[in-house]
DNA sequence: ACGGCAAGAATGAACGTTCATTCATGCATT
DNA sequence: AATGCATGAATGAACGTTCATTCTTGCCGT
């Protein structure tokens, strides 16, 4: 049987949903529970019922972050040609993430991470996910057994995530500097994906 | 003559510099007045007899931060191959400020920096000299005008700027995995740098 | 050499505010 | 009547900031 969706799970999943606008604006420390609340559309004491300190409302978020990174990738792995996939999702996200507020949540999230360990552990985790499902795609592409893949290709897995991140970090002045350096990155990205075998068809 | 550096100057900048690990550790909302006055080694009174404010010491801090790469440049400028000494710079950077808590304070900054206005005058005036002083060494390498330069190279140095400080940000796990990621960014920064014209020297 | 004294460096308790968290209470629905 | 969801006032701690006060220093007339 499919596993039930507890109907507090949705409500608790609605709630991060808009609580995410009071952390883009005053980041993770500057938001008070009064303003998530209120952001939420309910009283502080019924948010209370939901997460039980606002430590556990960050880590709710970054775990619901990771949730759908892995839906996006499952969408990539099952395609055609995964590694084509890959490359245009990546293209979306950069473009699309350069004004979008996603970059603000991520820079706070970075920030905490470097600072607090058991934020460390969850972002942590998200970032062996990112490397586990890149590889495996890479591995799909090129034919190569995961493990050796791992062995030499982890490192570039790294980079392009490294490189996403940073560029959604970037102010946004919507102007000509902005366009040439998103050109710039995603040269970078599809340069270092350019590095990975890639399987020879057979006619 | 030269200005002379009033003692309060002199204190100010000590009291930034111990400060500095306070807001490392806490972050810049985090940290209290009290816990930045300990750290100074003073009472939280006479604390403010240097900094009006909170804001004003994340200011001065950044601030600070910029008139210290300013100096870094001075010295690229002036020496007999700017664009060998910028890469050797770029070099050290990058390799240093793995897990010496820079990165932390960077992530602080770039999260506040997206968020209030005032602190993103600030780094966007920083982020313009960096790139001024950038395309002026590639001026100097390069023989171009200025001006040429850059319409052409203003977005391969923000690409710099943008790879030293992500790479800055990573988490420090010292592992086979943080090496070869750091190798892969001063590849690709040396790649980009590689892309402007060089003066072909006269014998 | 020494007591008196102004100047300002330094202190930490106090202030008003805001914070995260709790709790007594109300309002449906059964 | 009883159960469960929701409220927002209450609570005590902690915050940024201020201020009355105490130390420290160096100079003065003697």
């Amino acid at each position: 049987m499919t596993a039930p969706i507890a109907p507090a799970d949705l409500r608790s999943a609605m709630i991060l949903a808009s609580v995410r606008r009071a952390f883009m604006e005053k980041g993770f420390d500057g938001a008070s529970m009064q303003d998530l609340a209120r952001e939420a559309g309910m009283s502080v004491g019924n948010f209370y019922r939901y997460f039980p300190s606002k430590a556990a409302i960050v880590e709710a978020l970054i775990t619901g972050d990771l949730t759908d990174l892995e839906r996006d990738f499952s969408d990539i792995l099952v395609s055609p040609n995964p590694m084509g996939r890959l490359r245009q999702t990546i293209k979306r996200h950069v473009e699309d993430s350069l004004c979008n507020g996603e970059g603000r949540l991520w820079a706070e999230i970075t920030a905490v991470s470097l600072r607090k360990p058991e934020i460390a552990v969850i972002v942590g985790q998200m970032e062996i996910a990112l490397v586990r499902n890149l590889t495996t795609v890479f591995s799909i592409s090129s034919g190569l057994p995961l493990t050796d893949v791992i062995d030499r290709y982890a490192a570039h897995a790294s980079f392009v995530v490294m490189m996403v991140m940073a560029s959604s970090m970037q102010a946004c002045d919507a102007g000509k500097q902005n366009a040439d350096l998103t050109a710039l990155v995603l040269r970078t990205i599809n340069q270092t994906l350019d590095e990975i075998p890639q399987m020879t068809l057979k006619g």
